[in-house]
DNA sequence: CATTATTGTGAGCAATAGCTCAGCTCTCTG
DNA sequence: CAGAGAGCTGAGCTATTGCTCACAATAATG
């Protein structure tokens, strides 16, 4: 598996609408076969093949397989941006409701593409430019949390950057781990762990009773 | 890469002490090369390699690939059996000593081999007989911890078995990230992560103020 | 020692991966 | 409608993988 080619960016850019739209069925085979095989068994010909192309179309868009894989977490991490952050009430009172809104947040974020986490985890190969790309979104969506805590007046917390921290990576592990099990869970075990999620991380940030 | 041969149990079992000690040197050289190159990139040839061994003596212990993940993760399983439990102070406003015990717990989990977890979440095609052994391990702990929490007089929460898998899965996942970052984390980093992953529990499991 | 059982070796096979390239078809433009 | 370039094809090249097997080396046994 020879990959001499390490460029991330596309090989030739589309002129026809034509070449979008295959470029587009690439990308959305690339999603599915990454997430039902995994990466390292999701080879490129079953790409295409579930795309319904020929596997040298593939390569026209994209240099190599990590770049497939780029392309995907980069739409990911643009989709996912906390756009929402500033319509909260953040009024006394509201810390329930605040950290119900965060949860959902990821519970959406999650229905997108609910493995593609999961093979993030897994490539430990990823290419130092795309770590960074992910690594800078990471921050930027821990501020935004920092942030918000900082403006609620019910928040009473020792380190505001580590209850950041420490509560955004749960909250994405823990929705994370409910949705992409294997079997579908139930609706009403989804809801109960948010339930718990919300009152644990509630409780948290209220500080000492 | 065919692997026709499911089986995990050992091709043959050493009757000299020099076999076993080849069959160790297989394991450790392997648990070195998954945590550096993940399981698809951590070739067998490469672990020939490093344990000083010939390919196939590796595949006189082994019968294929799986089967030496299996032996590693089973051997990590059993390693972790949460042993002190009976040992905790359960009386009244020790619930805070409680909780940091089980925090310590998985961090002393962690220290034996960082990086195992995640080539288990990595590597999808886990044998169905490895898959329910992890399982049966994983639901005993929480078992475990739900009888702890049932014990403990400080404990007022709805749902006892949500909550033992949420704060299972929550302290498991942290720890590994704080443990398994590539760069070292400094020491006081760690305590202040431990810190507030123990406050956010503790008040979590003491229920509404 | 001689014999047998156990352990160790590594060239190389079959399968499969990522990826190329010569040549085709389609669309656009004048 | 003809020429040009954009888009598409898929047989097949090369590298690599998991793994085998015929054999050599070492240890146990009588």
């Amino acid at each position: 598996m020879p990959s001499a080619d390490r460029r991330l960016s596309p090989r030739r850019t589309p002129r026809q609408v034509r070449a979008e739209l295959t470029r587009e069925r690439i990308l959305t085979a690339a999603a599915h076969v990454f997430a039902e095989f995994g990466y390292a068994a999701g080879t490129t010909n079953r790409i295409a093949e579930r795309a319904r192309v020929s596997i040298g179309s593939l390569y026209q868009y994209f240099p190599n397989k990590d770049a497939i894989l780029a392309q995907l977490l980069v739409r990911h991490i643009d989709r996912g941006r906390w756009t929402e952050a500033d319509q909260l009430d953040l009024s006394p009172g509201t810390l329930e409701a605040t950290v119900r809104a965060l949860v959902r947040d990821a519970i959406d974020n999650h229905d997108d593409d609910p493995q593609l986490l999961r093979i993030m985890i897994e490539e430990a190969s990823l290419s130092q430019e795309l770590l960074d790309t992910i690594e800078r979104h990471g921050e930027e969506r821990i501020a935004q949390v920092r942030d918000l805590l900082a403006r609620h007046p019910d928040v009473r917390v020792g380190n505001l950057g580590t209850a950041a921290e420490l509560i955004t990576f749960t909250v994405e592990m823990n929705i994370h781990k409910l949705l992409a099990a294997p079997r579908t869970v139930p609706v009403e075990a989804v809801e109960a762990v948010e339930d718990e999620l919300v009152a644990m991380i509630t409780r948290y940030l209220r500080g000492p009773s």
